[in-house]
DNA sequence: CTGTTAGCGCGTTCAT
DNA sequence: ATGAACGCGCTAACAG
């Protein structure tokens, strides 16, 4: 930078107000300090800066998949976050701190990022307390129970599985299956998880539907325990798959026999563009997941540009894509070992 | 800093040297300034680490998935990536670059970060001629056509594609088709591209037997153009499909009435654990993803230590898995379109 | 084995 | 509209 001042014949100071734009300075040495800068390839260092305006420029995110190599979605909330990010022209790093409460507050302690957006966000998470505690800036891509003063933007899970069902029994289903992951994978109390029960719940009720809550793992054989599931409630037309347990509900569905649409129907709650990878494919309710990340990133940068201004909060609803899969849905009746959706229970 | 050298009664420099180990410190002393660190909770401030040791700590990864939201692999290459980073104490960055090599030297010149890792590397790469015109570290999960000095991993898609072309021999086949994505995905000479249609085309040949290569996009309705080549090539019974193009395969394969695997063999080419996802199951060849991205970063952090060291150029070969999917392969031929397996052509 | 001290490259206050 | 000078928190000589 002195160098650059030199060039220019101007002061170091003057090459930091051009920079900046903190100062007004004359269009004519604007001018030659930027030809200065261009001419050198100059690059203003980021560590230098950090360290005097106490702000990297940066943010970090807690991501999951780093643990558990099966959470496809995260890629795709993890594009919408970078986009945000980087359009702000703040730097993204990803921090691989798992529910522990002292490694997320790492890369803010260190001064290496400014803000925090946490991923698989739990009822009551510690993670959130010890963020609170030092008033540290972060935003969730997801909810606690308590909120209050908190940013964050999740999926209405309750809502989406409410809809699914309403659409199942449209198409004269009336005992249906809700399939969730294993808790191992985002803990007891993953938000998702309970709020979807809840939909299931209070709209099976209302629909005087018959169903069944199922947690499954994705890997490997997991998909036998599906199986013996549905192998003994042969009533049960219908599933809803939450994330990626659409794999193992499949396998287990062919293994039996049952062909999907025809004998059995499956709605997917899954992010958005993955549901362009599932074969058959499926009536799904897609998880807007990489505006849900730019939507995270988004709130975090606000709350850091103006950290006085009222929390935003926002759940997003899901809208039920119906896809018509393979043949038209004609009854090949000989071939069934299931009931067909048309008809329902009798 | 100078709070707890006045708390533990030393200067501090020796405070430094305990923290960094750099310099030998009594125990006795280095207890005490250690509980006077454990009792204000200090850390080190990185920013200013960075500005006095002139590195950040950091690794910068340029992330494809940024742009084109399918590319569900990468986030297996990131835990990878992930794990061998924070092991080593680094955080790492995600750059949104795209293939413009002024973006991909950008942490590298502002200090952000010591090294970067490319993917979705072509085989002549605008920004790998850049980082070496600076001599700028990194690493490559990929490789280019010429790699003199460059330390990377990159599959053996070539070997991959010989060993799926042998296997389906074995089953009978005679006529086989490649699927690989269009070339708008990762540029015109994409390596994985390249040389799977290199593998395929001489294993055609030493094999005597008929193939087609298709490129095909993944979105959508793209599966239609899919539809139309197998509908005209109806000798073609079985068929290659490198990454997420198994979805446009499967579903065309459906819609044709083709049943998998008893008309039709698919050898998927896919990251590891996301075969498992995959309905039906198919037999695949997993690209080790998560080791590889790891490895990609090993051998970058490894360049970082040792700049002389020569560099490390690896290439992992995968193998086949072969899973029987649904009920055994015992004919129906009635309801058959295409060839049988086990009978290839007559 | 430990203390003293001079910057690293930038932002910013105070002067002019 | 511009310059001079100080210091952010830490590391690494150099001295003892």
């Amino acid at each position: 930078m002195v160098d650059i001042a030199r060039r220019s014949g101007v002061a170091v100071s003057t090459v930091s107000y051009v920079l900046s734009g903190k100062r007004v300075v004359s269009a004519e040495t604007r001018e030659r300090v930027q030809r200065a800068i261009d001419e050198l390839g100059f690059r203003p260092h980021e560590p230098a800066r950090a360290l005097k305006s106490r702000s990297s420029r940066a943010i970090s995110l807690f991501f999951p998949a780093a643990r558990h190599g099966l959470e496809i979605d995260s890629n795709i909330f993890l594009s919408g976050v970078l986009e945000a990010t980087s359009e702000a022209g703040y730097a993204l790093l990803v921090s691989t701190a798992t529910h522990d409460p002292a490694g997320i507050v790492a890369p803010l302690e260190t001064g290496r990022a400014d803000g925090v957006i946490l991923m698989e966000v739990r009822l009551a998470d510690d993670r959130v307390d010890r963020l609170r505690k030092d008033d540290f800036p972060f935003s969730m891509i997801g909810r606690c129970a308590n909120n209050d003063g908190i940013s964050y933007v999740d999926f209405d899970f309750d809502d989406a599985v409410a809809l699914a069902l309403h659409h199942l029994h449209e198409l004269g289903h009336r005992h249906v299956a809700l399939l969730n992951r294993v808790p191992s994978v985002a803990g007891a109390d993953y938000g998702p998880t309970a709020r979807s029960v809840q939909g299931f719940e209070r709209t099976l009720k209302d629909l005087s539907m018959e169903g069944e809550h199922l947690l499954c793992g994705t890997s490997g054989a997991d998909y036998i325990e599906v199986l013996r599931f549905f192998e003994r409630v042969p009533d049960c037309t219908a599933a809803i798959a939450v994330s990626v347990t659409y794999a193992p509900l499949l396998t287990a569905l062919r293994d039996l026999g049952r062909h999907v649409p025809n004998d059995f129907s499956v709605i997917a709650i899954v992010a958005s563009p993955i549901s362009d990878l599932v074969t058959p494919q499926l009536s799904t309710i897609d998880v807007p997941a990489h505006e849900m990340g730019r939507l995270g990133a988004e709130i975090l940068l606000q709350r850091l540009a103006e950290p006085d201004a009222p929390p935003s909060q926002m759940v997003l609803r899901g809208s039920l894509t119906v896809r018509s899969s393979g043949p038209p849905p004609r009854r090949l009746s000989s071939t069934n070992l299931g009931m067909a959706p048309a008809e329902g229970r009798t």
